[in-house]
DNA sequence: CGTCTATTTGAATGTACTCAAAAGCGGTGG
DNA sequence: CCACCGCTTTTGAGTACATTCAAATAGACG
């Protein structure tokens, strides 16, 4: 079916009738982006919402010296983008980038108002989305403020084994908040650890 | 005027009507808590959304080893909780305690649930007011995971004197992501710099 | 195949933490 | 009103976790 990763998106809060799906799908936008090219950049408003349907991107803020900090990764099926910007339409502080030839389902604000104001379940959808994002994010957070280097790495490649296998370990290192090189040695220290435990038992 | 705090703080963002006032004042309850009561629990869902009206209150997650991590401050005027519990009407994370002997004023979900209702202008407030919540923990975030200890604690006190103030500074240092010992070595280093301006200026 | 980027590894460094002790401050009761 | 107690803040010494820099290796892409 076309954009049949947006109607499992939906059906994971909401379920829909043929008409409300037909208008979604009428509504929706496909997007086509090479490696590294900007999908948005900060001081922008993000007129768009994007959920991923084939590649990954990452969204990443760079601070006053200029370093890279990762904000967000995604792979088939993750809604991205710099959520504050999107819903206040305000400007945006992130970048988000295509890790790899990626293709994407838009949305714009203006058509999502339409949806809103077409069919109520489409604002029950997106209130619970955002919801999620908040509660994740704030999850995240804590988690990277209470953990050291190499519990965070677990527990990341546990939870999200797709990521850690499709996306680049820079860019781990980077939204685990660490450096590249150390999450190397995080991984190793790690491996070896598997070993000793195998030898044991 | 009774409850002006509240009045205060919705024309932040709405203005109302006097019957749309007279209601929302209606739905509200005061409550009172001691220093070092708990205004909500880990565990527990967030039935009340609230307002400080006096005193100061603190939020804060326990990690797997025992450890605080202050997530939220707050003083007269600022909206308080584990904003994800309420919201999503979820197991909390978070403990919220009274700092000082704390007045607030608490607005339960169902009565909100009836707000939105009668008055759709009510539903535009909370949505506002969240993203905003969110928009500011996504930023305050991005600045810890960017900043050195001493810049962090330089622009918290700029902007926010009145926590700097009120809140002890143990609070603060945990708020900020570090040591309170290391807090006071931060403080005696800027409080050094300055006098050093001084001198050549 | 050659170039460019990502990853690995090691050494030196640094930022922030822990622990311990002293000093300061505020509240309470005798 | 003063003395004491408990908590916060300050200070110093030692330490640990993670970073930076540099160089070597591996891997991806045209």
């Amino acid at each position: 079916m076309e954009h049949d990763i947006l109607l499992a998106s939906f059906q994971k809060f909401v379920s829909l009738t043929d008409e409300e799906w037909q208008l979604a799908s009428s509504l929706v936008s496909e997007r086509t982006f090479k490696k590294g090219q900007f999908i948005n950049k900060e001081g922008e408003v993000n007129r768009f919402t994007h959920l991923i349907e084939s590649g990954s991107a990452r969204v990443f803020y760079i601070n006053s010296d200029g370093q890279e900090h990762v904000v967000q990764l995604g792979i088939r099926g993750w809604w991205i983008g710099d959520f504050p910007s999107f819903i206040n339409q305000t400007q945006g502080m992130l970048y988000t980038e295509a890790l790899e030839p990626t293709n994407i389902l838009a949305i714009s604000y203006e058509n999502l108002q339409v949806l809103y104001n077409k069919a109520p379940v489409f604002e029950r959808f997106f209130r619970l989305l955002i919801q999620k994002a908040y509660a994740s994010f704030q999850y995240r957070v804590l988690h990277n403020m209470s953990m050291d280097a190499e519990r965070r790495y677990e527990i990341f490649s546990e939870t999200y084994p797709l990521l850690d296998q499709q996306i680049s370990q820079k860019h781990i290192a980077s939204y685990l908040g660490m450096s590249a090189e150390f999450l190397s040695k995080v991984k190793k220290r790690l491996h070896e650890r598997r070993k000793e435990n195998k030898r044991i038992r």
